[in-house]
RNA sequence: GGCCCGGUAGUUCAGUUGGUUAGAACGCUAGCCUGUCACGCUAGAGGUCGACGGUUCGAGCCCGUUUCGGGUCGCCA
């Protein structure tokens, strides 16, 4: 009824037919006697020209934006546009119809290539997410999220998982995040949470002989966003398998993250095997838990090289070394403002440097420290620098961490144009809390410990590592996973370890833990953050361009005014009383 | 929750030591224009300088409070 055609599809071979299009004024250029109009739809954008004196007169009232129809015959332009796809024809237009106006004010402009609509407010965006929408980029991304959900059903589809469905009102969990809570009419006094992961569902299906379980999973977490982090809800692409070893969760993620990744990018995409990194190690290398591997900057330690040291700052310190290959060549003000970063944004106490000269003699910084045995234990060549880090252990390594990041990207080092992978492995099972002086789960309490009961019964509780890991995507931490412990022993051994008794597991995991009872297959599993991984597909720094109605930082829905007063009628229902009144608006 | 930064036209920003009528670009409106495609040219409209209070002869500018937002840390098993 409105249309024939697309605005994307017109080409030279349609000239001669008449056609019926209809979409969004994108822009009207006025020549007098003759119009051009851009009318675009989702699939592209044909140029209409309109030189009829009734249709120049109708066209006074159409405001850019606004949504029409129109009849016309296709013809070869005689001014052709390679730009665009549909730029070797235009519409010579004969009949308008106005479908939806468009006020002639927009709150900011629309596929605009005079501005940069990343430069506008993005809670005036998120006010009009609707109009931001229209934009190309962001209506493209939301597209892109759609086909790499698709990809990943079919491809789940293909390796035998089931998608199950999990309960959005579930029950509060203690642990981890703050939950998103929702009183109960019926009981009242009482509370559903929002799932932060549907974690123990997805664990109690294994109990119950689902073979391999998967869910475009929605997950609520109460805490402050990111850039990479959205706030207040995100989807993970969350799975389970049963009768699995942690090699089996590896294979089912280099299987399908670079398919998924490959079919919607040009970019280099990392194959399976994924490199795959103790955590210790990537702690020791990279600084960091979530190392950029295209970075090639190794972090090394130097502390033994330093044992006899006259340099005072050096001096029983933990000392982390970087070797910049070519790196000497930067001049003073390089070293310093690296400095300065390291000082005012890393929390340093300071950065050594020194440069190795094309002689292979070593100048600058702290040169006059610096033995040539040194210079060779740390493989510095001629006409590399070398920056040091000193600091009490894990800050030297935090320190070096960031410090890499920031040479990488100073340096441009960083690899372009493609994604690389790893897995962070042998996490530990325990922490050491510094504040409450006790011992912590690090990761998951849910996860199996490496060496079972035997290992929580005579190992140092903070040596014991689990069977848990990260996927790594150039530097964002895109999954967690793990081995589960599906022992009801072994369980509440490792929940003793951390402080609880086995009546706090039953009263905080109680279907789990009686479930456990009845006969439950070793399984293991992971979840991959879908937005993250829409987001890196879409090469994008923020994930709030990935998902179409996104909160803002602080949690708000700007558009629909979320979270707002509830009349005193709804709250009597819920039992609820609001003590704390904020000023009415 | 801590610390840092910001709020000036529809949008993005400038605004000197506190001093006349607060400016620019884009957008919008009107007029002119037959080959534009970031059309061009001319003219015009558009402001509670986030809000409240204070200092001052005088506040966009200084001070206090507050609100909204941005960054960062905490937080995210």
């Amino acid at each position: 009824m409105y249309r024939n055609h697309n605005c994307g599809e017109l080409n030279i071979k349609n000239v001669g037919e008449t056609v019926e299009l209809a979409g969004w004024v994108q822009r009207i250029r006025n020549l007098g006697s003759m119009q051009f109009v851009d009318l675009r739809d989702e699939k592209g954008i044909t140029q209409l020209v309109i030189s009829d004196e009734k249709l120049k007169e109708q066209m006074n009232e159409i405001n850019p934006e606004s949504v029409i129809s129109i009849e016309g015959k296709v013809v070869e332009r005689s001014n052709k546009n390679p730009k665009m796809p549909t730029g070797e024809i235009e519409i010579e237009t004969t009949k308008i119809t106005l479908l939806g106006k468009c006020k002639s004010s927009l709150p900011f402009e629309i596929n605009s290539e005079k501005i940069d609509i990343n430069n506008v407010r993005e809670d005036l965006r998120l006010q009009y997410r609707y109009l931001d929408l229209r934009n190309e980029k962001l209506h493209n991304n939301i597209l892109l999220r759609s086909k790499v959900m698709k990809s990943i059903r079919n491809k789940m589809d293909e390796l035998g998982f089931t998608e199950i469905q999990t309960p959005i009102l579930a029950n509060s969990s203690p642990e981890g995040a703050r939950d998103y809570l929702v009183p109960s009419r019926l009981h009242a006094g009482k509370f559903y949470a929002l799932p932060q992961a549907p974690q123990q569902f997805k664990q109690l299906l294994m109990v119950s002989g689902f073979d391999k379980y998967y869910q475009i999973a929605p997950c609520f977490r109460d805490e402050d966003p990111r850039a990479d982090r959205a706030p207040g809800e995100f989807y993970q692409l969350d799975f389970e398998m049963a009768f699995a070893t942690q090699e089996d969760v590896f294979k089912v993620i280099e299987e399908v993250v670079p398919s998924v990744f490959k079919e919607h990018t040009n970019w280099k995409v990392d194959e399976g095997p994924f490199v795959r990194i103790p955590y210790k190690e990537a702690m020791e290398k990279y600084g960091i838990d979530k190392p950029d591997l295209r970075n090639p900057l190794i972090i090394q330690d130097a502390t033994n090289l330093f044992k006899k040291t006259e340099f005072n700052a050096f001096k029983n310190k933990t000392i982390k070394a970087i070797v910049v290959p070519k790196g000497g060549s930067q001049g003073r003000k390089f070293f310093d403002n690296m400095t300065e970063y390291a000082v005012n944004e890393a929390e340093a106490q300071g950065l050594a440097w020194v440069k190795v000269d094309d002689e292979n003699n070593l100048t600058g910084g702290i040169a006059k420290f610096i033995t040539d045995e040194i210079k060779t234990e740390l493989g510095a060549k001629a006409g590399d620098s070398i920056f040091f880090i000193a600091d009490e252990f894990h800050k030297a390594q935090k320190i070096a961490g960031l410090v890499r990041i920031e040479l990488g990207k100073r340096l441009d080092l960083i690899e372009k144009n493609v994604y690389k992978f790893c897995f962070i492995v042998d996490f530990p099972m325990y922490e050491y809390n510094e504040d409450e002086q006790k011992i912590d789960f690090n990761h998951n309490p849910f996860s199996m410990p490496q060496g079972g009961m035997e290992a929580l019964q005579n190992k140092d509780p903070l040596e014991i590592l689990a069977y848990q890991f990260d996927l790594v995507c150039n530097g964002y931490e895109m999954a967690s996973g793990a081995v589960r412990n599906h022992d009801p022993e072994i369980m509440t051994k490792a929940f003793e370890i951390a402080g609880y008794t086995e009546e706090d597991v039953k009263k905080k995991f109680g279907a789990l833990y009686t479930a456990f009872q009845y006969g439950t297959p070793p399984h293991a599993g992971a979840a991959p953050g879908l937005d993250r991984m829409i987001m890196l597909i879409a090469d994008s720094g923020n994930i709030r361009d990935v998902i179409a109605f996104p909160k803002n930082k602080k949690a708000r829905d700007v558009m629909m005014n979320a979270p707002s007063k509830v009349t005193d009628e709804q709250l009597k229902d819920v039992h609820i009383k609001v003590t704390e009144f904020e000023e009415e608006e």
